[in-house]
Parts: structure tokens; sequence; C-alpha cells
DNA sequence: GAGTGGTCTAGACCACAAT
DNA sequence: TTGTGGTCTAGACCACTCC
């Protein structure tokens, strides 16, 4: 939580940010216009355009003439490197896609867990793409962040998806490697031992919040991450 | 180029950006007050301001009261994904670093490297920690957008470090993989054959013109490629 | 037609750091 | 001390688009 520092604009947007970030205003809600925030800050429009403008950079709200300011629908797709949808990238391709789920437990968060607290959901299912493993995921996920996971099966949609559309606004930390497949890996995988794999592993908070890791093991020529960056504009 | 689109603020802000960009303001130069961008500009200190403090936000100026705003010495660490100075992550973990040179030859690019056109330098290389190798580089370089690189050996630094500090601003794709190493790449990294690696391969542009393309290959286990984002205020 | 955002103006006061 | 940026105000006109 973070709508009581430095400038008015700042802490107009702040206050915005957190209640989109926490989930309190959900995507669609509408956004008080202009006017009605210049009264409720006492302040100028330009002070409250300038807070808004910068939300509507973050991609945080959406603003149209004359409808008003609306909480953005998250986009999966960040400009810089993306959260991989694995489903939806692979049913973009005009694959069939559906995932395994391998094993379903619940369980507290380890010592060693440092991210993560409290009563865990631990996953583990495979992505398969038409009939070929596209790859092997471990996950975790925080029930005290989201306590609604619990009573899902994961059956229709993978946990990743299922997340991503309902725990929007997470800011993450992705880590990337390569390791060559353990036998068990690879059985899962359909590949031989030894064959190198890009390992994606990523921490997800909402709002300062531990939400989720998972580890994300893919036959390593079959899959690109891509990551773009510079002038925005 | 683009320092001619919508808002005058957008101009003000697309002018100065290309001149950043495309080198001819220097790092460290100064830029005008906003005084004197109101005046060449015929207009308000505000529509200035505006421009100015996005060309900050974007990193490509520094702006100090009463100093004045001055082009930035280009951050090395991007803050979503870094152009890995191995260099300068070596020497930062207090490891001596070493850049041998394989291979080095000017050649004209070929119809396959779409990227890149033209006279071209081609450059293989090993980045050494301590004694243990670290990173296989294969590199194209343009000599239509870099001229001055045709007359350096890339002794004491490596054409990665090189680049990062006299063609400041770029633009960069990357695209990371996992493959196993062949036998050339084993032997030169020291690994058995078929070991997993992490590659890296990055295309960068300045000001829209292709200036490099390179392709790294880390020892899986030893490297991690972490790229964080979230809120960033 | 009227409500909303998009942009700009002319002016103001303040904080800061270089001189 | 003074030039510079940082922020804000109160007002304005316009463009768009929903009603």
């Amino acid at each position: 939580m973070s709508g009581a520092e430095g400038t008015l604009s700042q802490r107009i947007r702040g206050e915005i940010e957190d209640l989109i970030r926490s989930g309190a205003w959900a995507p669609g809600r509408k956004v008080p216009s202009e006017l009605e925030l210049m009264g409720q800050f006492g302040c100028s429009r330009m002070t409250v355009n300038k807070a808004m403008s910068a939300l509507a950079d973050e991609g945080l709200i959406v603003r149209r003439r004359r409808a008003g300011s609306f909480v953005a629908r998250p986009r999966v797709h960040s400009a810089v490197l993306d959260i991989p949808d694995i489903q939806a990238e692979i049913v973009a391709r005009g694959e069939a896609y559906r995932f395994d789920l391998l094993d379903r437990r619940r369980r507290e968060a380890r010592a060693e867990e440092a991210a993560l607290a409290g009563d865990l959901l631990a996953l583990r299912g495979l992505h398969v793409a038409g009939d070929r493993p596209f790859a092997l995921e471990d996950r975790l996920i925080s029930l005290a962040a989201v306590p609604e996971a619990a009573g899902l099966d994961f059956a229709d949609e993978s946990p990743g998806a299922w997340l991503l559309h309902h725990v929007p606004w997470t800011e993450a930390e992705n880590r990337i490697s390569a390791v060559g497949a353990s036998g068990e890996e690879a059985r899962l995988l359909a590949l031989d031992e030894g064959a190198a794999l890009l390992a994606v592993e990523r921490r997800t908070w909402r709002a300062g919040e531990p939400v989720t890791w998972v580890r994300q093991l893919f036959p390593g020529e079959a899959y690109d991450l891509v990551a773009r960056f510079g002038p925005a504009r």
C-alpha cells in the first residue's frame, strides 16, 4: 500500500492505484471523473489529470471522452516480458490445449520457501499442445492471498491462466536459466535424459503480498522467450 | 526519427529525443532550460515541462535544480531486462575478467542476416571469469552504424562493453532459449557435449538502424537472467 | 446537446544547489 | 543570491462520443 507519499498528484495516483491493485476496484469499474476528484481532493483539474494520465500510461485505467475512466481489463501481454499465458499461446497457434494435473495437495509452507507463507496449494502439471508435452509446471499458490483457489481442480483451465484472469495487477520476478532434464522430467516431457530445458522460475505478488511461485520447464529448442525494449512513445 | 507528431509537448519531446538517440547530443551535454525552450517553441512553461518530465522518466535526461537538464549517462541496467554487461558483472563479483578473442574478420552481410546489411565485423570470443569460461559469444557489428569498430582489436574490452559505452540509447530484442552444447561449444566452455546452455540472442538498433547481433551461450546452471516488473513509482 | 477527457496558458510559490 | 526545476492553480478551448 502506498497512497501517502510526496506530492498531491502522486498521492491521488497512489490511492487509486492501491484500490485497483488490491482488487477493491474490479476491472470495468468506473473511476470518478476528474471533476469529482477535484472536489474530493480539493485541487485543480490539472493536478487530478496528471495523476489520471499516469495511471492510464501504466495501463491501470482506460479513459474515454464523454464516457469516463474505467479500471482496465488486465492485459496479459506486458510490454517487456510476458507472464506467459501458455494456454492462450497454444490456442493462438491453432493447437489443442490441455492441462494434465499430475499432483495436487495442500500443505504448509516450508521454511526455505521464503517468499510464501502459511497454507499453500502445491500443484504439478503438464501443459500439452496437441498431443505433445509443452511444459512441465510446478506451482505453489498462497491460499491466504487466493482462498478461492482451494476449491478448484484446474481441469479445464491451467492454474496460470486462472490466476491471470482472477488475480490481476500482479508484480513478478522471473529467473531464467537452462538445465539438463532429470530422468523424471525427461520422461514427462518425452525427451532424453539430460536434454536442455529452459527453466523459468517466477514469483508473483499482489500489492506486496506473495501470491504464487512457479517453475516451468520448456524443451529448450521448442520455446523462445522474447523480450523487447526500447523507446515506447 | 519522429519529432513531428501529435501535440506540441509530444513534438518537443520527440525532437529532443531524436537528438539524443541519434547521438547528436552526447551524454553529459546540457539541454536548454525550460525558459529557453519556451522561447524556441513559443509556448508556456507547463508545456515544456511536460515534455522534459517525460524525457526524465524515460531516463534520457537528468534534471537538477539550479544546474539545468543534461543528457543522461546511459544506465547499463535497464529496469526490466538488462543488456548484460558481462564484463562489469564479473568485475563486480570480484573476479578477474578477460575476453579471449577467438576469431575476427570483416565480411559482407549474408542474405539470411536480414537484420544487418553491408559491411560487417564478425567476432567470436570467450568471456572468462578468473580462469573459468563464462560465456561464448558470436557477434556481428554493422560498420555502417559503427565505423569506429573497424579499428579495434577488443583485447582490453569486450565488444559488448565497448558498444554499451560508445553507442548509447539503443533498443534491443532478446530471444532466450536453451540448447545442448555442440562438441565445439562444449570444448570451449569446458563442459560435456550436450550440456544445457542458456542461449541469449539479441539484436540491437539505434534510432531505427541495426547496430549489432549477438548470440551468447552460458553454462545453464551458472547463469540466471533476472527480469522484474511491476509498479514503478 | 452535454459531459468527459486532452491539451494548453499565464502566473505563482517553493526547494534546492551552484555561485 | 539567484537560476533552475517541481508543483500547483484557475481558467480556457477543443474533440469526441454517448445520450
